[in-house]
DNA sequence: GCATGATACTTGACTAATCAAGTATTAAGA
DNA sequence: TCTTAATACTTGATTAGTCAAGTATCATGC
């Protein structure tokens, strides 16, 4: 076992969710059609707020800049997962939600990540877990 | 604080890893010129037996690709980091390792790493991060 | 009420990576 | 020894994202 540094930490944590994004990312897409960040717009308008959102701030729940949601979601709302709304407080504002088969799709993709996850992580107990999901809260911003 | 799931987690650790990577990409480029995988592949070739690697086995210890490698190691020849070696055994084989200035850039880039991320944790203690490099090195592969 | 600046979004140019297909070389079996 | 398969690497085409610049709209202070 190598000595403990930060730095360390920090090459295995870059390398393990490299290889897990791949691994959902391609899992995802054979069950579902959609990649692992489409799977995390969804999840973001899932949980928002009437289930509306600027891009903007889409674009900040994702980790992603204004103009790579702008990317994202030309495909998704043309296979229809998403649909646009007006704000009409403000017209520089373009809404997003999800439509009911992009709810659909991301009840199941949900269901299916859940299984997928938990397979994956069955040595660790759940305490430790939840530690390490506080600690990533903490460190990693949200 | 939202009830744990192993969804949950999965999703965290795409976003903390995500900034964490821009965040120490920013940092390493402004400061030595060289991106956080760039610091990957030289990390890799001074760990590396004899500090001579096959491109394959480079690819394999940074997580990416053999096409990656190619494109990614091309310029780091030209700005004079790595240089190539031949294998007598196998002409199939092209061997990279580091240069006197990849030496160096390596050594300056970990002690700046090295403080940037130990600045980074401060609030975590040693043993949980431990524990939480176990984990990673168990599940994510290497 | 209007100029100035800030915000929301899109678009063009670029970058870093992937996959699939191609070339060269080595290994293995009849 | 020769053929067939596997391996190491590169290259063309594509993809997912970035940043910088542009457009449209809104907010603020005079």
């Amino acid at each position: 076992m190598e000595k403990f540094t930060h730095t360390t930490l920090v090459k295995q944590l870059w390398f393990s969710s490299n290889a897990l994004y791949r691994r959902l990312d391609l899992s995802l897409g054979t069950i579902h059609g959609i990649g692992f960040t489409e799977y995390m717009v969804l999840d973001a308008l899932s949980e928002a707020p009437n289930g509306l959102l600027r891009r903007v701030d889409l674009a900040a729940a994702i980790g992603r800049t204004a103009s790579g949601v702008t990317r994202l979601l030309a495909p998704m709302e043309k296979i229809g997962l998403i649909e646009k709304a007006q704000n009409n407080r403000d017209a520089r504002v373009s809404m997003v939600k999800l439509t009911e088969a992009g709810k659909r799709i991301w009840r199941d993709a949900t269901t299916s990540l859940q299984q997928n996850t938990k397979n994956m992580f069955y040595e660790a107990d759940e305490k430790r877990l939840n530690d390490l999901l506080t600690f990533l809260q903490k460190t990693g911003g949200r």
